[in-house]
DNA sequence: ATGTCC
């Protein structure tokens, strides 16, 4: 990135000023190091999203941005429907409500090294993993509306988990506002016989040891000691929210000029949250938050079904469940002022701080947990919502190492079966049904998480909290 | 991310 158009507002903080068509600053959150290797394109995405109406404050990118669709991966942006603001498509991406669930095992590293490659093979067996995996369940259209209003609080009334589950699932499991009538039988066709499967590309599940704590007092709020064995899950909602984005990406394309929106990129296309497109897409894109908070749910079952087959009797209840990739309507106070905001995380974790009403109560002290998943055979983090006084990004923070390459250009360097070879000497065990997705996810195609933490940690936005290192990757 | 283009 050319730092020259930049304003350093701190060692973590860079400011774009507005100009041209700008509404708003733009402020990316990075190290020196970090944006110095983002490509340009991030910059003229941030710029881009600042320049659409009723935006707030910033158009804001996360120390792991990379290109996107449209907006940046990594882009924070809010927007308020009483100043002609809008909601994008783009702005959330295709893998709508994408996110991070963590569950505890209650084992220690001891315990688990000696069934390793066991417990990677049931594992395997027992998750639908890859592009077009198909589950158990196949759902009809009364049981699909019910899902896409009831989100995990449905799966767990199907009899996948425990109602104590939902306790610790960002808004309790369940979304409210779905509208089950907005979303295609196209959708709901794709995404009939995909519930309880983890799909493809970056998702996947880990099983991982707590390597090294960082804040003491949020460790144990959240549970975590060094040597704990947990599971965390990456996957979203599959094709229902592909096709969600499809379709209303179509929608807004065509709508955006008939509402006087001038779009300085197609991809930017959006709709006024005060129009009937903007509201239909809200409710549909509110129905897949619901439809990957069920399917985390269901593969929650499933690794309990497959942990129980090598640990009889174990229980893996949750640390958290975070999506990374949603429109959110959420009050933040700006200049003083109490507002309602419609905030865009697009590969952007929320990070509520500490004393959020929304936080189960054993979590209120010490801030939301936030799941940061690393790239394949590097560590994962937990960290803690730093908010407060010093909210920034409207209580947002990173969501992974994010790419530092394309998928093509992985392929050109890495073979699949020497990146699974060069983990497993390192005793990281990786299962998948795809060599291809796994030279395309080889560490080194990421960022380096551990840079990324760090800055947003200096930057305000999180604390960290616990490292996890992997021993166990089931890879969509 | 994605029945990797109906």
């Amino acid at each position: 990135m050319n730092l020259s158009q930049f304003r350093q507002r701190g060692p973590f903080e860079w400011e774009l000023p507005a100009r041209g068509s700008m509404r708003v600053p733009g402020v990316i959150f990075a190290s020196r190091a970090l944006i110095e290797a983002m490509d340009d394109k991030v910059g003229e995405q941030v710029a881009n999203v600042a320049s659409l109406p009723g935006i707030v404050a910033a158009s804001y990118a996360m120390p792991d941005a990379h290109w996107g669709y449209g907006f940046p991966i990594g882009g924070v942006a809010a927007f308020d429907a009483e100043e002609g603001g809008v909601v994008s498509a783009g702005g959330v991406g295709f893998d709508i409500s994408c996110g991070v669930r963590s569950l505890h095992t209650g084992l220690k590293l001891a315990e688990l090294e000696p069934v390793k490659p066991r417990l990677a093979d049931v594992l395997f067996r027992r998750i639908p993993a890859g592009l077009g995996s198909t589950g158990a369940l196949r759902l009809k259209a009364l049981e699909m509306t019910a899902m896409l209003k009831g989100g995990a609080g449905w799966a767990v009334e199907e009899g996948f988990g425990h109602p104590e589950d939902l306790a610790r699932i960002e808004e309790r499991g369940c979304v409210a506002g779905a509208d089950p009538s907005a979303v295609s039988e196209q959708a709901r066709h794709r995404q009939r016989d995909e519930m309880g499967t983890l799909g493809s590309g970056n998702h996947y599940l880990e099983v991982q040891v707590v390597d090294e704590l960082f804040d003491r007092k949020a460790a144990q709020a959240y549970g975590l000691a060094e040597g704990d064995v947990l599971v965390t899950l990456h996957c979203g909602s599959r094709g229902m929210g592909h096709q969600i984005g499809t379709d209303y990406l179509r929608a807004m394309v065509i709508a955006a000029p008939r509402a006087g929106i001038q779009l300085a990129d197609r991809e930017l296309a959006c709709a006024p949250l005060k129009s009937e497109l903007g509201q239909r897409y809200l409710g549909a894109m509110r129905a897949a938050i619901n439809c990957a908070l069920a399917n985390r749910q269901i593969l929650t079952f499933l690794t309990r079904e497959a942990f129980a087959e090598v640990f009889p009797g174990i229980r893996l209840p949750l640390l958290y469940d975070v999506s990374h990739n949603t429109c959110k309507e959420e009050r933040h106070v700006l200049d003083g002022q109490k507002r309602r905001l419609f905030v865009h995380r697009k590969g952007a974790t929320r990070a509520f701080g500490a004393g959020h009403a929304e936080l189960p109560a054993e979590y209120r002290e010490v801030g939301q947990p936030v799941l940061i998943g690393g790239s394949m055979g590097t560590s994962s983090w937990v960290l803690a919502g730093a908010g407060g006084a010093e909210e920034r990004a409207f209580a947002s923070a990173c969501h992974g190492a994010g790419r530092a390459m394309s998928r093509h250009e992985a392929l050109r360097r890495w073979q699949g079966r020497s990146v699974v070879d060069e983990l497993a000497a390192r005793g990281i065990l990786i299962r998948s049904p795809s060599l291809r997705g796994v030279a395309e996810e080889a560490p080194l195609a990421y960022k380096d998480v551990g840079a990324v933490v760090e800055a947003a940690e200096q930057a305000g936005l999180a604390r960290r909290v616990a490292r996890l290192r992997p021993l166990v990757c089931i890879k969509g």
